[in-house]
DNA sequence: CTATCCAGCGTTAGCGATAGCATTCGAGGT
DNA sequence: ACCTCGAATGCTATCGCTAACGCTGGATAG
């Protein structure tokens, strides 16, 4: 007999019913603290389950629940930082609402990871699924877990957002306020780097800061908008593009904190004083925001709480099964930061 | 009845085994590539399988086979970076092996972890689970592992490293090749700035580089060893002790990439040339090393590599189940790599 | 005083898969 | 022709737990 499962102790259910002298439906009931058990029944058999060490077989649960209580994180971050603030409030949450987390990563971009998805879905049963940017945003993901049932929250997706229970930020919005902020300094030439266009959210910044500059009727210039893949060496390139001679914007908005930090970079190499003769935002609030002198001005997600809205919203989900009224989204607010890198323009 | 396990196409190895005529035991032999099958046989269980687009359930499996087929990676290592390069790592190898990887995580340290640990195993039947530093040095953790009964693997643990199976580094080797790099170069006056204490691999690291100056015959000034915490921000303060006044080291040698980064934030603003009128190395080889101008001579761990072993030992162990022979010790070298932060002192 | 109801618990029947035999069937030995 | 043997496959009993329903006895209603 192989006891390899419950290792040493391997008390069943049963065990415990038959030591508290009750059913092992009893002991079951006590342990999903459900419906009515007395209070006396119910003493004797946590005296039971605590006596031998007691631990439910999860697997046997799932089976006959049909419910796994496992919920997959299909990711393809390459920002860890951001990963990581992600697992952490998901797996606080998860603990909380009684789920576990399982992570599946592929390097892979779109394309590829339509059989990635279904395998990992073949051969492990979640409840349901997570798909942070810029997973959320993959069309062939997508559509293997509708065509597997698989029921999904994605985290700050860019398309449909309101016919999948999500969590949004206000990205866009938050561009504009930040493009405002810099208006409000006084500043008029601004330029501008993208970040990875495969992230919605890249696309979203850019759209706040254009409507910024259009409500404040000023036109901007088309060599000061700059491409940039979120990398730091990227921010480089865009920063040289954009400073290199003396019709230079004052400010520049970065979309991450990364490439913020190479124009601070080559502002010092050009003898540019930041925030002096020039103002730099970045976005994300990361670490490198505050690493670098001067700390950046930055726009902050608030990583956690998206984490744990999207958990809420699953595994509410989850609970109400397909009955479940309207698809749920949560918009999570950014917030802007103002630190030493922002300054009203030279005169 | 209840469906929603299997979802839609809900098809059970029952079915399976009707549409291809055989029955399920056949099936079950066919899908884990077991024993003898007939060719013509498995051939119409395998059109079966995929006729019916069959998904077999893994709570069922795990009951019947008494193993879960999850490993639990307990993590609480602060460097974002570092834990990423980890996960996937092991993710992969998960996946090639059959298993999933579920994580847990707590902010707490060593003494609050016992609590957070047994619940964890509690409620989830890990077939085995995983310790990265420093994590695999908390007496708490392993205790309760050991007690519950439940394998695991340490990966770069520093004590009892030949009593379970583990992953190790030679940490302390390489700080020794490290120093005596920068003495080769012709460094004698050499600063030291430590990692957290807490972490095995700093204290490792301290007395690789100590080992070195003393076979040099270099004695160490008390002042030139500086406490640090694995932080960017700590390294700022150990480094301007390090370099305020004249009588200073030409070399600092720092625990970790951020801290060295530090230095040559300090540096530059003191106006020290690095490399030229000091030189800085780090250790890790993380994103900040090739970021930073000049890029870092470091240290790498090849991370990836020490995650895949660590799957690797741990389903090993669990496939060969306890008659398993020795306890798998693997030793994962660490590589020394040479940029432009270093350069022969000034004269 | 009897019918009704429900809290409190037990019984039964699976959930979907696999282990451990039992069974079948054809080949080869004597 | 009978027996042995092993490859290929089926049967049955779990694995540990829970859903669904059934039974009991006392409180309540009429």
């Amino acid at each position: 007999m192989r006891t390899r499962a419950n290792k040493q102790s391997g008390a069943t259910i049963k065990d415990v019913a038959e030591r508290a002298g009750v059913s092992a439906m009893t002991v079951s009931r006590v342990l999903n603290g459900e419906s009515r058990v007395r209070n006396e029944t119910r003493a004797r058999v946590l005296e039971a389950l605590k006596a031998l060490d007691y631990r439910p077989n999860i697997s046997a649960r799932s089976l006959a629940k049909a419910r796994s209580f496992f919920l997959g994180l299909l990711y393809n971050n390459p920002n860890p930082g951001y990963v990581s603030e992600l697992l952490v409030g998901m797996m606080n949450r998860c603990r909380q609402a009684g789920y576990h987390l399982a992570i599946e990563d592929s390097g892979a971009t779109d394309s590829h990871w339509a059989n990635a998805v279904e395998l990992v879905l073949r051969t492990s049963n979640f409840d349901g699924v997570i798909l942070p940017p810029p997973v959320c945003d993959f069309p062939s993901v997508r559509n293997a877990l509708e065509e597997m049932g698989v029921p999904y929250v994605r985290i700050a997706p860019e398309e449909d957002q309101k016919s999948q229970p999500s969590v949004v930020t206000d990205d866009r919005d938050a561009a504009e306020r930040m493009t405002n902020y810099l208006l409000e300094l006084g500043h008029t030439r601004i330029g501008f780097i993208r970040g990875d266009t495969e992230h919605g959210s890249s696309r979203q910044r850019e759209a706040g800061f254009r409507a910024a500059l259009d409500k404040a009727g000023i036109t901007l210039r088309d060599d000061w908008v700059q491409p940039g893949r979120f990398t730091y060496r990227s921010g480089l390139v865009a920063a040289e593009n954009l400073l290199r001679g003396d019709d230079r914007p004052t400010a520049i908005f970065a979309c991450n904190d990364d490439m913020a930090a190479a124009v601070v970079a080559v502002a010092n190499k050009l003898g540019l004083d930041v925030p002096g003769q020039l103002s730099v935002t970045g976005f994300d609030d990361t670490q490198t925001a505050t690493t670098l002198w001067p700390q950046l001005t930055t726009v902050r997600q608030p990583i956690a709480q998206m984490a744990t809205a999207a958990v809420d919203i699953l595994t509410r989900a989850l609970e109400q099964g397909s009955e479940g009224g309207d698809v749920e989204i949560r918009l999570i607010p950014c917030e802007l930061i103002v630190r030493g890198s922002t300054a009203p323009p030279a005169r």
